[in-house]
DNA sequence: GCCGTCATGTCACTATGTGTCATCAGGCTA
DNA sequence: TAGCCTGATGACACATAGTGACATGACGGC
C-alpha cells in the first residue's frame, strides 16, 4: 500500500459535497472538509485554486463533450443544429451521472457565491462552443450568438430536470426549448 | 459643514476604480480604497458587501430601465420585440456615462473575478426581463428563453461597443445582433 | 543501497469579511 | 438651555480564505 490513500482529489470532493449537503456551503470551511478526507487545508488548495472549485472539476468533460458533438454534426448543418447536436451530447454525460448532478445541482442552488462560478462555467461553455462553430465555417458574430442562445437552452432545460425529482429526461427537455427558441425568434 | 465629507459612497467608488485602474484588482486591497476615500475599511463593507460590488452598484438602475422598457412595448408587441424595446431603453442608460462604462468594463475584462460578478448580475437582470414579460402575459419557457435570448444580444453588442474606443452607436450594434439572432435561428 | 522525485505536511503571513462596542455632530423636545 | 436620541463612522478583535517557503518521507530507478 502507497504512502497515501489513493484518490485525494475524489477524496476532498466527495468530502466537500457531504458537507455542503449537511451544514451548507458557508458553514463549512476548507479544514472541514480536508479534515474529513484526511488531508490538511493546504493540500486541498493544491488540487482546487479556492473553496468553490471543488464542484466543478467535472466541468472539463461536459466541455469536451459539447465540443466533439458539434464538430461530429453533419458538414451541412446550420449552426444552431450543430450545437443541438452538442448539447445532446453533453446531455448523455450528465444522466449517467444523474444522481450526484442531482445533489450537486441543489447545493448550487442554494448558493449564489456558488451560482456565480456556475455561471462563468457555462461562459466558458459558449466560448468553447463557438470557437467549435467557428471552426466549422461559422462566422462572427453568428457562432458567438448562436452559441449563447445553446446556453440559453441549456440553462432552462438543465433547470427543470434537475428540479424534479422523476422529470422526462434531460434530451428531450432540451429538444423542446429549443423548438421553443425557435418559434420565438422565427 | 458636517461632521464627514458628503457622498461616502460615491467616493469609495471612485477611489477604487482609480486604483484598480492604476495597480489591477488584486494588488489593490479593501483598505486601499477606504483610505483615498478618507474613510476605513470596515465602512467599506457598510456600503459594499464584497471588494467586487464596488463597481456594481449602477446595475439597480439599469434593471429598472430595462424592466419599463419592456413594460412599455406596445401589448401586442411579441415577446423578443418587448425585449428589444427594453435593451432599446437601457441603451440610452449606458450611451449617458459612456466614459466610465468604458473604464468600468477594461476593468472588468481583465479579472475573471470580476467578470463572474458580472455575469450574476446580468442574470439577475434576465430574470428581470423574464418577469417583466410574464406581467406582459407571456408564458413560460418562452418568457424565460426570449429574456436570455436578449441577454446574449446585450452582451454580444456591449462588448463590441465598449472595445472599440469609437464604435458605432450601442442601439444600432443591439439592433444588428438581435437580427443576426432571428435570422439564425428563424 | 543510495538518490531524486513527488505528494503531502507544517508554519507563517496577508487579506477578506464580520461582530461588537465606542464616539460624537446634529436635531428634537421640554 | 439642557438633555436625549439617532445615525454615520471608527476601533478592535477575530474567523476564514488563500499563498509562499521549507520539511518530510515512501517509492522507484539506477
Amino acid at each position: 500500500m502507497g504512502r497515501w490513500q489513493p484518490d485525494a482529489q475524489g477524496r476532498l470532493e466527495e468530502a466537500a459535497m457531504e458537507l455542503f449537503d449537511e451544514r451548507g456551503f458557508e458553514d463549512t470551511t476548507v479544514a472541514d472538509i480536508a479534515e474529513r478526507a484526511g488531508l490538511t487545508k493546504r493540500t486541498f488548495f493544491r488540487y482546487f485554486a479556492d473553496k468553490r472549485e471543488v464542484l466543478f472539476s467535472g466541468t472539463v468533460l461536459l466541455e469536451e463533450t459539447l465540443v466533439k458533438g458539434i464538430l461530429g454534426a453533419p458538414a451541412d448543418a446550420p449552426p444552431l443544429d450543430a450545437i443541438a447536436a452538442g448539447l445532446d451530447a453533453a446531455a448523455v454525460v450528465l444522466e449517467e451521472a444523474r444522481d450526484r448532478a442531482g445533489r450537486r445541482q441543489a447545493i448550487l442552488a442554494a448558493n449564489p457565491e456558488l451560482r456565480e462560478r456556475e455561471l462563468i462555467k457555462l461562459t466558458r461553455l459558449a466560448a468553447a462552443g463557438a470557437e467549435a462553430l467557428r471552426r466549422r465555417g461559422v462566422e462572427e458574430p453568428a457562432a458567438g450568438l448562436a452559441a449563447e442562445a445553446g446556453m440559453a437552452v441549456m440553462r432552462v432545460s438543465f433547470d427543470r430536470w434537475a428540479k424534479k425529482p422523476r422529470s422526462q429526461d434531460l434530451r428531450k427537455l432540451l429538444r423542446d426549448s429549443l423548438a421553443e427558441l425557435r418559434s420565438i425568434a422565427g
